[in-house]
DNA sequence: CAAATGACAAAAT
DNA sequence: AATTTTGCCATTT
């Protein structure tokens, strides 16, 4: 486990309840958006428990991920229903859930904190 | 150490 | 509108 996926995991604990983000948005909590495509993977490796709330990431169209670790994106659509996030015609409401940009400045604050920067 | 991989995403067909 | 490249990056083989 690199320290890049440890912060990974810290940044994605940190997603509000009832929000979701996406794998774009918390690799630019990284600094560097294009780690995108990381962050899936890390994210498939993770245990998925309580702890980390992997199932509030998402891809750039609002659709769970068609091999979210535990019980397909059945078991994460439930998930995220089981906290109020609404869903249209199959995919995930942005509009409404998708975090705003206060919500990523709060992240990123608190991300800084945790890593003592 | 070169090549392949992946829970992505935007651009080009 | 739908499918296929093409760019990206850390990790794994």
């Amino acid at each position: 486990m690199s320290d890049l996926s440890l912060k990974i995991y810290s940044a994605v604990r940190l997603i509000p309840r009832g929000k979701v983000a996406t794998y774009s948005q918390i690799a630019a909590l990284m600094g560097n958006c294009n780690l995108r495509r990381y962050v899936g993977n890390v994210l498939h490796k993770n245990p998925c428990n309580e702890r980390t709330p992997c199932h509030r990431v998402i891809n750039a169209k609002g659709s769970c991920s068609c091999n979210f670790a535990f019980g397909g994106e059945e078991e994460q659509k439930k998930k995220l229903e089981a906290e109020g996030i609404v869903f249209v015609s199959g995919h995930v409401d942005m509009s409404r859930h998708l975090i705003t940009p206060e919500d990523f400045e709060t992240m990123r604050a608190e991300l800084s904190k945790i890593l003592y920067e």
